[in-house]
DNA sequence: CGATGCCACTTGAACCCGTC
DNA sequence: GACGGGTTCAAGTGGCATCG
């Protein structure tokens, strides 16, 4: 199976973002595939530290992506591009779990839909790939972790992103950065201490980015932002 | 090669807030 | 009011890059 990583082309990859954006508002409409293709992997890891259903993190996804480009004219070229997209994600993901919350206290039924929902399991092309036990096992243990501490770990450790990048993405003060990761890891170290550099989890594999890339490329071209 | 500064991490203490 | 969990602040430590 492909990795994302791989999938950019060479002439391409030597784009910092702030110069494709600066050719997509100059009409490269085709470009904004780059971005999305660049940045799959990480929304996705993102999204999944937030919401445990992947087909909504894939919508959220498509959102956000459209989002970032209906307003790509306002991107300030001041933060890092990466920052700006990943908060719309973030801002989209958590108006998803309100939303969520709220239809969840008006259901009368909402402990049935609960038994159901939490009973069952998750059979996608992520799972099958994820085969090794290891694998599993962090995937697991870190799915585990309360919300605001996995999407701490997710966007540090494994998204290897600065804390100060951190600290602008999820909307946190650098101190509870630090503590959430310190107490993450802590709950994590028992068992997955050799394995939290582990590059491999949750991958976002080469079709479903193409999905991905051809349903937002479709709205896309529709919009005009020029 | 040691001094220095920066960045990140760790830890403890104090405080806040919601729950029982 | 007690308790637990979360947040904030401050101080100390370690790793790393840079400079003289």
């Amino acid at each position: 199976m492909i990795r994302l990583d791989d999938q950019e082309d060479i002439a391409t990859k030597s784009l910092d973002d702030s110069k494709i954006v600066q050719e997509i508002l100059e009409g490269k409409k085709d470009l904004y595939t780059v971005i999305i293709r660049r940045y799959n992997q990480r929304l996705f890891r993102i999204g999944l530290s937030i919401i445990d259903d992947e087909s909504v993190i894939e919508e959220i996804m498509q959102i956000a992506y459209i989002k970032a480009y209906e307003n790509l004219e306002k991107f300030r070229f001041e933060a890092r591009f990466s920052t700006w997209l990943i908060r719309i994600l973030v801002n989209e993901s958590l108006m998803y779990l309100k939303r969520r919350e709220q239809t969840y206290k008006r259901s009368k039924n909402h402990l049935e839909t609960d038994v159901l929902q939490s009973s069952v399991e998750y059979n996608t092309p992520l799972k099958e790939m994820l085969n090794s036990e290891l694998r599993t096992a962090l995937e697991s243990s870190i799915k585990a972790l309360p919300e605001k501490y996995r999407t701490v770990f997710i966007v540090r450790v494994i998204e290897n992103m600065s804390v100060a990048e951190t600290m602008e993405c999820l909307e946190l003060t650098e101190a509870s950065v630090k503590v959430r990761l310190n107490r993450a890891k802590i709950m994590l170290r028992n068992k997955l201490n050799s394995y939290v550099q582990n590059e491999e989890i949750m991958q976002f594999y080469k079709p479903r980015c193409d999905k991905m890339v051809d349903a937002v490329m479709k709205r896309v071209l529709q919009i005009d932002i020029t």
